[in-house]
DNA sequence: CACCCCTTTGCAATCGATTGCAACCATTAT
DNA sequence: ATAATGGTTGCAATCGATTGCAAAGGGGTG
């Protein structure tokens, strides 16, 4: 390893003068600059940015966290947090957490002194107090996705408005007995978007039904079994709202399972606009969400807010119908 | 934040007492310890890491380069990646340079020095000789998926027999007329996977046509016009063998666009065993290969080249055949 | 009682970079 | 000729932890 001390002595001035000459803030004699640029590039230099980091209290490092990458929402979340990362000159740590709250506080514990400048969080649950009291202690924190009460240093999209037009698109297109198959509400958004799925039925006159209404349904299979006993318990239904497109993905196939067809017997509609909308069959008809800008936007504000910027209120984008071939 | 320093004082002993007390190499006596466990709990003290790092010349990082965690068979290795970095008390950088070698060779730049303790690139060509040159520079670096050479440390799959595999069993059913759409031929895998198609044919006596093989298709929607413009020559053909199932996936809607029909008129296989595999219709019969294991071995790996273990060879994983409803 | 040894602890150097302060030199004004 | 000015540069402290070396204190032995 080079350090600035050998470049100093090639060049033959202190380590101040080298150091000086990098950063460019204070100025430095043209022919001097000459030598330390000349010694620098015959030991092919590069500097500890450990030590940088140590003496400035800043590590230009980041940490995201996430549920779990294979959640297919993720891998676009997470890229647009890496490419405004990349671009701002930050490097990005990511935490998949499983939900489990001894991960996500170990992750927190081993990052936070003085190794990271700050959090993206995308785990945030109604009993997330570790988070808040990370943002306490002033440590830069963003929520995405989820956030935690309303926060102003988040960035997700309006649920309620866009379960409101997936379920007022069921209803426009003569669906009247809508199921539900939701998440968790200790979770904001599931509780947002179950709002937002009442809140149509009401503006149209219909009846709320809570048989009707399957939450903490995950997205791996759970969808499918959670579908399954709606179906196996005779309930009678025209659509199902799926809270998100792999819950929908699952619905769909246990429609087809119990020899139904989509959208002939049952229209189902998701929330998300994943990849694989694409691929079921039929395509699903969905309520997109702006994931990669989601992400984006989350490491921008975080960016913002480890530069000194404090934000007014939390971000909230907007969502749209994406019709396909999975709604009558 | 609190120091070494502080602790050091509030217990009334030296920092250096302090540090052989949190380390536990040296033995310090039972009473001074209970002082500055005291001390410690008192002022919530965290060491930091990044002094700690400074000073031990380790960081217990790694990064891990891949083109893009959006391509669906890089969230599975990534989350094997994690969970055993991990495991090891280890943190992961997440990188994605779209194959582009700037972007690449950026991170490197900024990653090496000090920084992070290995890398592992799942974004080998033939052409990465920076990559090379990180090695010869003794930073442990470990190659996944792809590989150059017959690197030592790497962890691959049997792309030639799983190929074999593939072809071999649409032959099996009677298929004659085999397509292959692949990667580029840049990449070791997938001349490796040609191999192995055309090591099929040779074996049953199936003479080799080129204008039924298509190299340097993406995982993007590029596999669809490729398939379309296999369709529109006119060539005949009774199956595909894609050589990932993104491939798979997007040769399947475009020969349903053309109103045949998978696999009554035409076969296809694909390579990989993504989700996406059990979602398209009809279901994708594909070749498995372990994406979660390569990366978790991968990790292994690398964490017992950076504590100084040495590599006699590749781990080579194998692949096996998964039937669902996509060849006849 | 003197000496030695061992346990425990502190001092100070070190990792590699940054930066306030002071010194130095050359130039210009008095 | 002397002093003042300003541009460059070096010294040394600093970030927070680790660790070799040495010293202090206690106990045991001859």
């Amino acid at each position: 390893m080079t350090t600035l001390k050998d470049v100093a002595r090639l060049a033959g001035v202190s380590a101040s003068t080298v150091s000086r000459t990098l950063s460019g803030n204070i100025h430095v004699d043209e022919q001097t600059q000459q030598k330390v640029w000349a010694a620098i590039k015959e030991l092919n230099y590069k500097p500890n940015i450990l030590a940088k980091s140590l003496k400035e209290g800043r590590t230009n490092t980041v940490a995201l966290i996430i549920p779990n990458i294979r959640n297919p929402i993720f891998p676009a979340v997470t890229r647009g947090a890496e490419d405004i990362a990349r671009k701002n000159g930050f490097t990005l740590i990511l935490c998949n957490t499983d939900e489990d709250l001894a991960i996500e506080k170990d992750y927190i514990d081993k990052l936070t002194n003085r190794w990271v400048d700050g959090f993206i969080f995308a785990t945030a649950r109604d009993d997330s107090n570790h988070i808040m009291e990370l943002k306490a202690q002033g440590i830069p924190v963003v929520f995405m996705i989820r956030s935690i009460g309303n926060d102003p240093d988040a960035v997700t999209v309006d649920n309620r408005s866009g379960a409101y037009k997936a379920v007022d698109y069921l209803i426009s297109r003569g669906c009247t007995r809508i199921a539900f198959i939701n998440g968790p509400l200790d979770i904001d958004l599931y509780r947002q978007r179950l709002d937002g799925y009442k809140n149509a039925l009401k503006k149209h006159g219909i009846s709320i039904d809570d048989g009707l209404i399957v939450n903490d349904v995950n997205d791996q299979d759970n969808g499918y079994h959670a579908m399954l006993k709606l179906l196996d318990k005779g309930i009678k239904m025209d659509a199902v709202f799926a809270a998100s497109d792999p819950k929908a993905v699952n619905a769909i196939k246990a429609i087809k399972s119990r020899g139904l067809s989509v959208p002939g017997d049952i229209s189902v509609i998701g929330f998300d606009d994943l990849d694989i909308a694409n691929i079921v069959e039929p395509s699903l008809t969905t309520i997109a969400q702006p994931a990669y800008d989601i992400g984006a936007i989350a490491m921008d504000t975080l960016i913002k807010l480890i530069s000194g910027h404090k934000n007014t209120g939390p971000t909230v984008l907007d969502t749209h119908l994406v019709v396909r071939q999975s709604v009558r």
